[in-house]
RNA sequence: GGAGGGGUACCAAAGCGGUCAAAUGGGGCGGGCUGUAAACCCGUUGACUUCGGUCUUCGAAAGUUCGAAUCUUUCCCCCUCCA
């Protein structure tokens, strides 16, 4: 049982590459480590880019290891040049500090654990980083990093292929970075450190780092670089980049993005993003001929997992009544307007504009000559259009939608 | 410090005195086809509008002109090459 950790690992195509597999697989069957992630803590919330990350610290809680979140509110003062093109702002330390908070927040919900050995530990590297002195600094662990190496790195050498500038300060990232895994190593015993495929060269620099300094073996392992089969980078949507965070992405998109994921990127979502039993999962695969169930038990499953099993059942509720009955769902949101303003009369474009439902009266205009303008499912494609208490429906509401995703129910008091 | 190039709408990129609310592509939005998919097709894409127009926009400010994204001056910011 114990040994599935890294077993589940590759079933589930979480595994890209780790340093030394079968060392660690050894390890990691007699005992229970402590393994490490760290996050950037650039926004007040993760995005789904972060997921595979979160849901590989579950999957190693559920094996009885103990999970270690490091926010880098020291590194985010820096900035990681993996995969970026240029220097990203920088950040004001007040604003990280915040965001560490509510990001943290995120992981208590996402990795809870009564028993306190698997319960996670966090850390924040400014803690240890900001205490560093730069000459002795350089002496104890610059000696240790050879430019030659670094150099070599691909996120290094990308960026100076492409002849894009990185200053000395991002340069700098992955010995900070390396350093911070020798740390947990010293403080907390954490043997191992995961992340990303982008992270490669800064996770292996920590397990040198620490062979280095105290000739003690630590591992490394990534999760592969998740692609869209349609090539785009995952996780942005129309509405934005897709937050965890309920308040910066409501559990209703959040739902749907995940129904709406294309044919060819289903099943490994499913093995990505679930945690239905690895057996049980391809037995369902296999048995489902309708792909569409399929993408309704993935968005299901991962709403269950960030938001609980009552919003995912409100999501798909809703879901349901809005697109195959063509009624009002629940989660829809409701305005309300006094009857008193409605008996008088409210011009069509007015109506839509002032709840919200577009940007701007042009906007309405050009939907409204594409068709795009329902009032209770009727198209309404005349400009001067004025609703009134003929257009209640029987409960008491009217129902405006602005193109097939886009509803509201409009409550008269 | 020296030499050059550039800042145009959400992004990329054309325009270089009027016909410019600004080509084209991407993206977005709406429609069609469908399965809330992909692909494809059509429409649309500054704001307000009594649909006649009106107002604000091409890094910032000032100027030339009947008229400026386009010309001049100053300023700010980016990039490349040389030292």
């Amino acid at each position: 049982m114990k040994n599935s950790f890294l077993s589940e690992m590759k079933s589930r195509g979480y595994l890209n590459q780790c340093t030394d597999l079968e060392n660690l697989e050894k390890i990691s069957k007699d005992k229970s480590i402590k393994a490490y992630i760290g996050f950037d803590c650039t926004a007040p919330s993760l995005h789904v880019g972060s997921l595979l990350q979160i849901m590989i610290l579950r999957l190693l809680q559920r094996h009885g290891h103990q999970p270690i979140v490091l926010l880098g509110g020291g590194t985010t003062l820096i900035g990681d040049p993996s995969g970026k093109d240029s220097t990203r702002k920088i950040l004001k330390q007040k604003d990280i500090k915040k965001n560490i908070l509510s990001i943290k927040k995120l992981f208590e919900k996402l990795l809870p654990a009564r028993n306190k050995k698997i319960k996670p530990i966090f850390v924040d590297n400014y803690q240890w980083l900001s205490k560093l002195k730069y000459i002795d600094f350089l002496r104890e662990i610059g000696r240790h990093f050879t430019i030659n190496k670094m150099l070599s790195f691909d996120s290094v050498k990308l960026r100076l292929d492409r002849e894009q500038s990185l200053s000395y300060m991002e340069f700098n990232y992955m010995i900070l970075q390396a350093y911070d895994f020798y740390q947990l190593y010293k403080k907390h015993d954490c043997i191992l450190q995961m992340g990303g495929s982008d992270q490669w060269g800064n996770i292996v620099s920590g397990v040198e780092l620490i062979r280095r300094i105290l000739q003690k073996n630590s591992y490394g392992l990534t999760t592969p670089l998740i692609t869209l089969s349609s090539g785009a980078k995952m996780g942005k949507t129309e509405k934005g980049a897709v937050w965890l965070d309920q308040k910066m992405f409501s559990p209703y998109n959040y739902w749907q993005f995940w129904r709406n994921t294309s044919d060819n990127d289903v099943k490994k979502f499913l093995n990505y993003f679930t945690e239905i039993g690895i057996n049980e999962l391809s037995k369902k695969i296999e048995n489902e001929k309708n792909i569409n169930n399929l993408k309704i038990l993935l968005a299901n499953e991962a709403t269950t997992i960030m938001h609980g099993a009552k919003a995912a059942k409100d999501c798909a509720d809703t879901a349901k009544e809005t697109f195959v009955m063509g009624g009002l769902g629940k989660n829809i949101p409701v305005k309300t307007i006094s009857k008193e303003k409605l008996s008088k009369g409210i011009n069509i474009i007015e109506l839509i504009f002032q709840n919200g439902l577009v940007n701007s009266k042009s906007e309405v205009r050009r939907v409204l000559k594409n068709n795009g303008i329902r009032v209770n499912d009727i198209v309404i494609s005349d400009e001067k259009k004025i609703i009134n208490m003929e257009n209640v429906s029987k409960d008491n509401s009217i129902k405006l939608s602005v193109g097939k995703k886009n509803h509201l129910k409009v409550k008269i008091i």
